[in-house]
DNA sequence: TTGTAGGCGTTATCAC
DNA sequence: GTGATAACGCCTACAA
């Protein structure tokens, strides 16, 4: 692979005018400047990025760590990190760790060792190690999940979502809403589960709380058994697509029509939410912005700009109102 | 930021014998080897990976180039690749172009300048610029869309599947179907609008084709203008899932229903294609494996194992039969 | 078995 | 304005 120096006895100069020219710092002659560029030319130089980072002691790379790339959520936040980072002269690389803690770990093992100028991760539990990341002094943005420790950390409002939420359900009639949720330990629909809890205990009903483990059925099996219990409930709420989609299939199974037989409202506005019957009602989370604004947070990390205690961002909600949380007017109560 | 020499002092030892002790390669006392891990532990020691790739001359890192993040094929493929790369010690850097030429064009430039042991490349169009790799003598495996030039290759039987799922929209008794497809430049959706008119003109049937640019609506105006044509078609093939849903979204406000007034079969076994109603047929492809096949040919390219020319791999799809297809018994002739 | 020394490709510093 | 030189952190002959 063709090196400086290969260039530089090209175009018959030093190597360091080479890189000089390459990099059109400092002043050049313009005469060497364009037998440089032409001898660069030529030969397909290619400048060695693993050269030049360990000489100048960084690089120009983000590591962005998510926990699903199938979930729509994150690839939103993906594309406003991407586009942020395009502009700002930074590659992004996307790790997926589906869910695992071990990923995780190996991922932010890989970004310190590998010396990225930042991370922005979403962590899988709110106890993740970022230790490996932390003591190589790398900018460090969460994004979706609160750590239990203080770091920057940009997210939605899931619990006034949540409450929303479940008061559009009761506003609409529906007596008995249930909260599908995740593990315990992902801070995020926690704060989900106490935004409905609040709701329903305000309103005298009962909490009824499933917890769904990622990489498992998606709810089917959850959903069934609730439905197939004595008391069941008569609407629900999904804490993240992905559960919707479980929570659906069960329902279909059982021959139970949402929007009539049982209410139903999610968070997060998949691109398929309008396509099924009923459209799906949701909690929609500005997902492309929180990326934007994590990146642009860590950004003003590397620069060292800005305040220095750990900073905290919460994006707002919106309620999107479709088919799927409706209840027939003249229906009687269970 | 803690380096070898750091460890070599604390330990009392040599930098060489830390660098020896830590990978454990060659033999080294074990009374040394145990007060180097005990130094590098307690300092904090983490390997810089830029330096050693240098030393080393490459890399234990994988680039893998996607076209669309948001498209289910792509996140499978991603999965396999990963999966396979984990095992064999690699790591995968997705890289998300958005259907973008100039966006792939630099992350094949960075993959190349930071010296990635490998690319594995679902191209924008059949004739994207790949130079960059192959002048630094990266191996590259390209997934889903074959190039113009020969490259190893993997992917799905395109062409093969048109003919299934137009076959068997005829076979419901469907009379006019319409392929509704992607830009001629992307090789893979030519193929797959080569078997539908195969199939069509088999069967002297009028070919109505329509091909819809990526990042548009999807084929939203695409339908609404050819079912408010003086002769519409019966029945749809989609090339791939974001169209479907583009599809769907459109006939919906048309007021049209799918598996009654409308057939609709599509590429690519999204995860919503259960909960829509009907049900989507699909041609599912072994998305999982061909990432799997993609990332078990990178393996051996950067071994140099097996054969030196250019591989292809073309994986069989499978017909799905749900209700979108559908065509009611008794219905009268357009 | 351990240490010394050189070099991977680049760029920043320093004379000229 | 240009060229020689050193150094980034690590690994690996080679010598001891």
């Amino acid at each position: 692979m063709v090196k400086i120096s290969d260039v530089a006895l090209a175009a018959n100069v030093s190597a360091a005018t080479v890189s000089r020219a390459l990099n059109n710092s400092a002043r050049v002659d313009p005469v060497l400047a364009a037998r440089v560029h032409a001898a660069a030319q030529q030969l397909g130089y290619r400048p060695n990025a693993v050269a030049r980072n360990l000489r100048r002691q960084g690089t120009q790379v983000w590591a962005l760590i998510i926990t699903d790339i199938n979930n729509p959520f994150y690839t939103a936040v993906a594309r406003g990190v991407e586009d942020v980072a395009q502009e700002l002269g930074f590659s992004v690389l996307l790790c997926n760790t589906d869910e695992d803690q071990t990923k995780q770990d190996r991922y932010l093992e890989v970004a310190a060792q590998e010396r990225v100028a930042g991370v922005i991760l979403a962590p899988r539990a709110d106890d993740s190690d970022v230790s490996s990341v932390q003591s190589g002094n790398i900018p460090l943005v969460i994004v979706d999940r609160r750590l239990a420790q203080p770091v920057d950390f940009v997210t939605a409002a899931s619990f006034e979502g949540a409450v929303m939420a479940t008061e559009h359900l009761l506003r609409q009639g529906w007596q008995r809403p249930a909260c599908i949720t995740r593990p315990a330990d992902t801070a995020t629909t926690e704060q989900r589960r106490l935004g409905y809890e609040d709701v329903v205990r305000r309103h005298g009903l009962p909490s009824i709380v499933r917890h769904v483990p990622f990489h498992t059925d998606s709810g089917v099996d959850v959903i069934n058994k609730l439905f197939g219990s004595a008391d069941p409930p008569d609407s629900l709420l999904t804490v993240d697509a992905m559960l919707a989609l479980g929570v659906m299939t069960s329902l279909k199974r059982q021959g139970l029509k949402i929007g009539r037989d049982v209410g139903m409202i999610s968070f997060d506005d998949a691109d398929w939410a309008t396509v099924v019957e009923p459209p799906l009602s949701v909690i929609a989370q500005p997902a492309y912005e929180i990326g934007a604004e994590a990146a642009r947070l860590l950004a003003r990390r590397i620069k060292k700009e800005g305040p220095e205690d750990p900073q905290t961002m919460i994006m707002s909600t919106t309620l999107i109102v479709r088919g799927s949380c409706q209840r027939p007017k003249a229906r009687k109560t269970r």
